[in-house]
DNA sequence: CTTAACTGTCTATTATAATAGACGCTATGA
DNA sequence: TCATAGCGTCTATTATAATAGACAGTTAAG
């Protein structure tokens, strides 16, 4: 997000066809301030900004999330999905990386032995996934599992956690993240 | 979202395991701010809120969409993910139905011939998915492509779009979709 | 050409966010 | 016991957000 908060504002108001001074009465705030606002010559307080989305309406999350305009869909080809060495462990991504998305697709592979690092991993947002082949351990929020084949796993990435394949086989996984985390 | 900053804040702040001083010393603003915002004293600018942020640091998006509450993570065997009966599609949901979730993952197995229905689908959000057996017919925005295990999509769901299997073999693939469409 | 209702912008004033620095509290160590 | 260093809170001052109300431009009706 760009914190051009002004020029973000006025084309979600335009998108639902509000003046500022119409907009400003739902809100219950002045339309000057919606004015200073869109200039960018003021950074509005977190009460206003969400006094101001509740005139529209629309929720803080969604202001700060919605991305405004561009379309590159399309198909991935396996040798097409580019591959984000993060030492043993081969992760395909898929998707476009420069594109916005809001989610991280990966088609992982585990080496026997692999896994995700020392340390616990923990970083904003929500992750889940479904184990295709091999075994693999899951660990989250100091509880570990072993999953094989058609098995499954969904959690806040905020717990801390880890992934170790603690089979002989090649573990495959295929698991989304969101928000991205590539 | 509660409009609660303050307690999320402190909240946040914790989880990362920093002080207040400490993160006002990388974000660039006094300790004394911190303080008065996680007290609800004063209700941050988006320019603060988006400079104690960067200090963690974490998005504007990620805080306003990050739930604090409960924890209801976990672990699936594949005989636990609930079975979503649509037509001839079987639906296998990763992840509690209840729990609030910013994904839809889904495990799916499509007969020879099933196929996603006559008219397109068209939603809000993006979706991708990786084919692990079988061949699969995507259609998205009037194209299509037949897909085989390891090759992926991803698109804006607004696109028109289908899926069909198009071998004599099932078809199983592993999708994830955001907002959830489950 | 008026008149009226609308648009967004601007300025002077008031309310509030943000700073600098002091304060009291709880360790930890000499 | 007396530092020293960490923690979060508080107050007085300064910087900035927010208000009220005037202003100029545009469109449509009489």
């Amino acid at each position: 997000m760009s914190l051009d908060v002004g020029t973000h504002l006025k084309a979600v108001r335009q998108m639902y066809g509000l003046s500022q001074r119409e907009l400003a009465k739902r809100a219950g705030v002045t339309n000057g301030l919606i004015s200073l606002i869109e200039q960018n010559r003021v950074s509005p307080s977190v009460s206003s900004l969400k006094k101001v989305l509740d005139g529209i309406p629309m929720a803080l999350a969604d202001f700060f999330t919605l991305d405004l305009g561009g379309q590159p869909p399309v198909f991935f080809a396996r040798q097409d999905l580019s591959d984000i060495g993060t030492g043993s462990v081969e992760l395909r991504l898929v998707g476009s990386r420069l594109a916005k998305r809001s989610m991280t697709i990966l088609h992982e592979r585990y080496a026997p032995g692999a896994d995700t690092g020392e340390e616990m991993l923990t970083h904003p947002g929500e992750e889940g996934g479904v184990i295709v082949k091999g075994k693999l351990e899951v660990t989250v929020g100091g509880e570990s599992r072993t999953l094989g084949p058609g098995d499954a796993y969904y959690f806040k990435s905020s717990l801390p956690h880890r992934f170790r394949n603690v089979g002989r086989e090649e573990c495959e996984i295929v698991s989304a993240s969101s928000p991205p985390s590539f």
